[in-house]
DNA sequence: TAAGCAGTTGCAACAAAGTTGCATAATTTT
DNA sequence: AAAATTATGCAACTTTGTTGCAACTGCTTA
């Protein structure tokens, strides 16, 4: 079932299917917020090597199946990518979402990044918006 | 002359004055953009002790002198806060700017922050911008 | 389906970033 | 100017991230 899904879109991206790149996928397709680096070299059950977790992050990035996260207090997050991403370009372009009760960051893909207006000297490329306050489950 | 306001300043957050507190704010002052923590460690002829630099830049962050900027590859940034800043509570609702080629980040003070519009279950509090791009030098 | 190749993993060793306790030194208070 | 308070700097440590290399796994093709 699920597997079908990780199998190929590891497939689609060109990468060997793997013990590990399965299993950490699947961490993300089952969380819906975002993950920590930290998140997942401690996940339950399994314990992966910390390089490994390094390297198959990196990775991901590249191949643009996930996307890291700015938050305010500098903690790494990542978070899976809408199909729209392509191999090292993200388009990125939603709003991501920390709450401040239970800590827990969401993509949310529906929210569309507002324009910004600079002074006219500068010529900006990419937008982050973070927002934080309390989530639809904290409220 | 500079150097009264920097007295002053720390006075008025209640804060001793000292020589690395003086040497590190006056950085600040002199640098239009923000600063990492080794640009400040490293900082030509002077040299800072590393824990000295963590402690002064977190008692700044928590006076409210400085604040810190997410950026997206996880470097920790810390910049001048305008005045309107109180101990514990930034408002720092400004969007901050991220240049591609020279990697400065300014503080773009007097650009506000965008309304976001969320799903209605989610309460925001406060609201991220960091733009990148070319900065109006590199233009 | 077995052999060989390329890509992936995990270990060890290291480098960088950040923290803590404590004795010393500097500021502030009286 | 001495006492009290606060800040500094060292040492030792923890956490986080990186690199090289040998062993291994998944992929290809014959």
């Amino acid at each position: 079932m699920e597997n079908e899904a990780i199998n190929d879109l590891l497939k689609r991206n060109q990468l060997s299917v793997t013990d590990s790149r399965k299993k950490i996928l699947d961490l993300f397709l089952k969380n819906s917020g975002a993950l920590a680096h930290s998140d997942i070299e401690k996940k339950a059950g399994e314990r992966f090597d910390r390089v490994t977790v390094y390297r198959t992050l990196q990775t991901f990035v590249e191949k643009g199946i996930i996307h890291t996260i700015p938050t305010a207090d500098n903690a790494v997050l990542y978070a899976l990518c809408k199909d729209e991403c392509s191999s090292g370009h993200h388009y990125d372009n939603h709003v991501h979402f920390v709450c401040d009760n239970c800590n827990v960051t969401y993509c949310l893909d529906e929210v569309v990044t507002p324009e910004v207006k600079l002074p006219k000297a500068f010529k900006p490329k990419v937008i982050e918006v973070v927002v934080s306050g309390l989530c639809e489950n904290c409220n």
